[in-house]
RNA sequence: GCGGAUGUGGCGUAAUUGGUAGCCGCGCUAGACUUAGGAUCUAGUGUCGUGAGACAUGCGGGUUCGAGUCCCUCCAUCCGCACCA
């Protein structure tokens, strides 16, 4: 059912909207896992429905991954390709206590916005799989998803999550002392200790072992907000909204124990195909350190007060350079700090840990460079050495890192060299290769000495030889850390999901599956309760539970939802389960991810976090969410930037004329011109970019009087700036001028009279133009300087795809996005070029037109319509396949260009073709396509595959270089070999001229690629 | 400071394995046509030079018959992390 197109005009808007209609009432992409078909499941990242709506740059990612599913598709796969929304969040939070409003309501809005652009540009999603993280039925799963997290614990022996049964099947047997576990530090009891327990002992016991549990955490806490922020919430200290001091403050959270996966989370980076850089990010993040633990005692020196000698366990990544340990450095937390500090140090020892507890973020984020510390007066002892050295404590060792403690080794570590410096402790060189009088020798490389046995070995074997020694001799073991803490799990907000957690007598329980969901209540207020409380405490009907047990008031964070959203598309309807088990052996996880690496260290590693949890407790088959990934680049904007003055007042004269007879614009000291504004009003001046760039007397001027203002980037067309849009936009540009190096444009609205000038007057465009100068050099341009920025509202540089879709089409809109540049490749929005796309579909287009009408021709193709053909099914393929979008259309435009020279419009070539463009281009494939009587979907067809025999040559042309320089070309006969290849092109008489008729030295024959002669 | 990525015409880019650097498009220049347009078509367009030619892929070296591509040094830009022992 083709439109009835009766001229040669390509109408895409009607053809546009004819299409999308079809594919809406066919259900064209509908997924259906009963095909019997292979899967294919192909992902963009979860947006959050932000207020602003989508810009070009959002797109990009989408189209992308569309195209690919609808390639896919040709190729026989079933797709699975949805879409959804994060909506949960703090924008909508904030808009709520901004306007009192409820947030679902702000939520609902937006999400109605991206959908109907989403839909515009004809994204081939199954809409019947839509999800929102905010709607009952599906955070129904994620509280189901806590529910089992919180009923599990990690058994480091069989390294995975288990049912927490198991270990309370382990307790009433064995009690807790041999149990391998990732746990929380927890007392040591036995079986019949444990047998004895209360109800509510046990769970204080198994609390510390489940994979979501509660701690004590400190928080950001910003007073004057009286709320608690999130890490990106807080920028150097203070709050990124408003910029108010933050403070750390301790509140009872909840916790994931992702570090019981920090190992087989870095493991897993080396089987998935990611792009390399976020793996990078995550192996930093998790930051795995392997090195050794060891115990240094305590010395009973008399000085120190300790009377039962005790030891400090370190941990380190360098126990080769143990003999250069000079000192120890505790964390101000330390336990061992108020028990080894000496009478005569306990004041300032008291007084630093007065100090550092009482620095705010901000403080400590700008002191990072200042180094203090205080002494304990205790010492131990080297264990090789055998030397007494002295044990400080410093707020640059960490509290939760390692063991809170470490050995100082001022020669080879930076940071203990800088310590040493500052109070004055020993420095001993251990490892050859630097100068410890002027700097620390950091590098693991060189030559161990000043150590004992360890003299002479290279320090990777003095790894493992002290680690060795240190074991035997019993005072450590080789131990591995990870950077990567626990995940804060709990939000003090409204607008996310609410815990299915009950307190009785403070001890948490999970609500019963069948009563899921906790439904997020109603609120009267949603402004933060300013006790660090979520607004849902306020609500004591709610919170209070008639047998005096209360609701868990903190909802979940962002992160929730979206670490197992890509899972329930699979079977977004299934009111039973999250996830159908069948659907999860047909989809099993996401083949092609594509999306932001902004969410490298957050949503990418708790996807990854929470399905190998999943894995572990046999919900999913899988290892991991996403087997490949893709970033997409960031569009920016192309900001107009217009220097402008504004301070001139009607009263004063702009132009004046100079010495010389020129109208000229100078400084301050410039004024009286012969133009003057009558009407009393204020004048607005912009000037050109070049005058900016070229006048000296301007550039200095400029500093006192000129701003540089960002103008709606739409009012520049080509170049040129577009005054009337300009001066229409704000009532203060009324009277805007617009200066360039020759001259200035002067609205004609009757504002100015002229003193001696009226003669200069020239009319143009609809301005008044003086010319300030009899040098014809000056350009009477007016140019504009272009500034490349982030998209923003307050940059006036956002560019819709809704203005782009209805001046160019969809089609247009699609392929240019594309055309771009590569996918991964961040790149500036420039609307100009997008005329070369819309060129090409009309070329397209009249490929099928004699004149005014549609025809197409049986005829059999010739051999170079053939090869034209073949060349481009091929490297397109080839493309999709490696994501090389942007050469894809390449490859369509020389194609139709070909075609178009050859004056080609046979079927057996442009069948192929309108299939082959139809990822890209979908709706005018569909429209040729029904014009060429097919009644099916141009969607359901085979891709085209190429043959090799039209792509054969019989000849080709061989560059003939001399001496690595192309000289000369020879056309010859691909069936020759090397040798009569090479006799062909020594007798050529440009290679003759070239070896002044010597003959050449060396002829290397590259066969069907190159000659080089060398002379 | 550490780690990662990227540097090619006026602009976006291409060159999949070491083999003709600049494909495709924008812009620009000239011309044609005309219903005078935000249309279409033709030719040209890396730089210098009248020309032969020379020089050109951030800078400087190296390997090679041959380097945008491989190796070394440096520079610039962007993005992570930032006292993690």
């Amino acid at each position: 059912m083709p439109l009835p197109c009766k001229t040669m005009d390509y109408n895409f808007t009607e053809i546009e909207k004819h299409w999308q209609l079809y594919w809406d009432e066919q259900n064209t992409y509908r997924t259906d896992e009963t095909s019997g078909k292979p899967k294919y499941y192909i992902l963009d990242m979860f947006p959050y429905p932000s207020g602003a709506g989508l810009h070009v740059g959002h797109p990009l990612g989408y189209i992308a991954s569309d195209i690919v599913a609808r390639f896919k598709r040709h190729q026989g796969y079933e797709v699975l390709h949805p879409m959804g929304y994060d909506a949960f969040g703090l924008p909508a939070e904030q808009y709520a206590i901004d306007t009192g409003n409820h947030p679902a309501e702000f939520t609902e809005k937006n999400i109605a916005r991206y959908r109907q652009q989403l839909e515009m540009i004809a994204l081939s999603f199954d809409w019947s799989r839509e999800v929102k993280t905010s709607d009952p039925a599906f955070y129904k799963w994620t509280q189901w998803i806590f529910i089992q997290i919180f009923h599990s614990w990690y058994n480091l022996t069989s390294n995975k999550a288990e049912d927490i049964k198991t270990l309370i099947d382990i307790f009433s047997r064995d009690g807790n002392g041999n149990v391998k576990a990732a746990s929380s530090p927890s007392e040591i009891f036995s079986s019949e200790e444990w047998n004895n327990y209360s109800e509510e002992e046990k769970q204080k016991a198994l609390l510390n072992y489940r994979l979501a549990y509660i701690g004590n955490s400190e928080v950001n806490w910003c007073e004057a907000l009286g709320t608690v922020l999130a890490n990106e919430e807080v920028k150097d200290g203070v709050s990124e909204r408003g910029g108010y001091p933050v403070v750390k403050r301790n509140m009872k959270q909840w916790f994931m124990r992702i570090t019981a996966y920090a190992d087989r989370l870095i493991e897993d980076l080396n089987t998935i195909d990611w792009p390399e850089a976020i793996k990078e990010i995550q192996r930093n993040w998790i930051g795995k350190s392997i090195g050794a633990e060891v115990d240094f005692n305590l010395s009973t020196n008399p000085k120190s007060e300790i009377r039962n000698p005790k030891s400090i366990t370190v941990f380190t990544t360098r126990p080769d350079t143990i003999f250069g340990a000079t000192f120890m450095v505790l964390a101000p937390e330390h336990a061992l700090v108020q028990e080894i500090t000496t009478a005569e140090q306990r004041a300032e020892i008291d007084a630093y840990i007065e100090q550092a507890k009482r620095k705010s973020e901000r403080e400590r984020v700008a002191e990072t460079k200042k180094i203090t510390g205080a002494f304990t007066g205790a010492y131990a002892i080297n264990p090789f050495t055998g030397n007494e050295i002295p044990v400080w404590i410093a707020d640059y060792v960490l509290a939760d890192y390692g063991k809170g403690a470490i050995m100082a080794v001022p020669g080879h570590d930076s940071r203990d060299w800088a310590f040493a410096k500052q109070f004055n402790l020993p420095i001993i060189e251990v490892v050859k290769g630097g100068n410890v009088e002027e700097a620390s020798h950091d590098a693991k490389e060189g030559e161990l000495v000043n150590s004992g046995f360890l003299n002479g070995l290279q320090v990777k074997k003095a790894i493992e030889r002290a680690i060795e020694e240190i074991d035997t001799k019993g005072i450590g073991k080789k131990q591995i850390n990870f950077r990567l803490r626990d995940a804060n799990f709990s939000r003090q907000r409204y607008w996310g999901e609410p815990f299915p957690i009950i307190y009785k007598n403070d001890i948490p329980y999970t609500v019963d599956e069948k009563d899921l969901p906790v439904i997020l209540p109603e609120v009267e207020s949603y402004k933060p309760t300013g006790s660090g409380e979520s607004p849902l405490a306020a609500l004591t009907d709610w919170v209070n539970l008639p047998d005096g047990s209360r609701r868990e008031t903190n909802t979940m964070p962002g992160w929730a939802g979206s670490s197992w959203y890509f899972l329930r598309y699979m079977s977004p309807n299934n009111e039973e389960q999250f996830l159908s088990p069948e659907r999860e052996k047909y989809w099993q996880n996401v083949d092609f991810y594509i999306g932001g690496a902004e969410h490298a260290t957050g949503h990418l590693l708790y996807s990854r976090f929470w399905h190998k949890f999943l894995y572990d407790r046999g919900f999913v088959s899988t290892h991991g969410p996403f087997k490949k990934m893709i970033n997409q680049g960031m569009i920016q904007g192309m900001s107009a930037i217009i220097p402008s003055e504004s301070t001139l007042k009607s009263s004063e004269n702009v132009f004046e004329k100079n010495s010389s007879g020129n109208w000229e614009i100078l400084g301050s000291e410039l004024h009286n011109i012969g133009l003057q504004l009558i009407t009393g009003e204020m004048i607005q001046l912009f000037f050109s970019a070049d005058y900016y760039e070229d006048d000296q007397i301007f550039k200095t001027w400029k500093e006192d009087h000129l701003t540089l203002r960002n103008i709606p980037i739409e009012y520049v067309k080509n170049g040129e700036l577009d005054f009337e849009a300009l001066r229409n936009w704000r009532t203060d540009y009324k009277y805007a001028c617009f200066v360039c190096q020759g001259g200035v444009y002067i609205p004609k609205n009757g504002v100015f009279e002229t003193q001696n000038v009226t003669n200069t007057y020239e009319q143009v465009n609809g301005y008044n133009f003086i010319p300030t100068t009899n040098d014809s050099t000056k350009s009477r341009r007016f140019k504009l300087k272009s500034e490349i920025e982030k998209i923003s509202k307050s940059k006036y540089n956002v560019i819709t795809p809704d203005s782009m879709v209805e001046r160019y089409g969809v089609d247009a809109f699609r392929m240019y996005e594309m055309f771009l540049g590569p996918i991964e490749q961040s790149k500036p929005w420039n609307t100009e070029g997008i005329d070369g796309v819309s060129r090409f579909l009309k070329k397209l287009w009249n490929l099928f037109f004699d004149r005014d009408t549609f025809i197409i021709s049986e005829d059999a193709p010739n051999a170079d319509e053939l090869k034209t053909l073949h060349k481009t099914i091929k490297k397109v393929s080839e493309d999709i396949e490696r994501f090389s979008l942007n050469t894809c259309i390449s490859s369509f435009m020389i194609c139709v260009n070909e075609l178009g020279a050859m004056k080609c419009n046979k079927r057996a070539i442009l069948e192929p073709l309108v299939i082959l463009l139809s990822p890209f281009a979908p709706h005018i494939s569909e429209e040729l396509w029904s014009k060429m009587g097919h009644n099916d979907s141009v969607t359901k067809q085979a891709y085209p595959k190429h043959k090799d025999e039209y792509l054969v040559e019989s000849t080709f042309e061989y560059p003939v270089s001399v001496n690595g320089k192309v000289r000369a070309k020879i056309n010859l006969d691909l069936s020759l070999t090397k040798e009569q290849v090479e006799a062909e092109v020594v007798k050529m008489e440009e290679v003759l001229k070239w070896s002044n008729g010597a003959a050449p030295k060396k002829v290397i024959v590259v066969h069907g690629r190159i000659v080089n002669v060398v002379v």
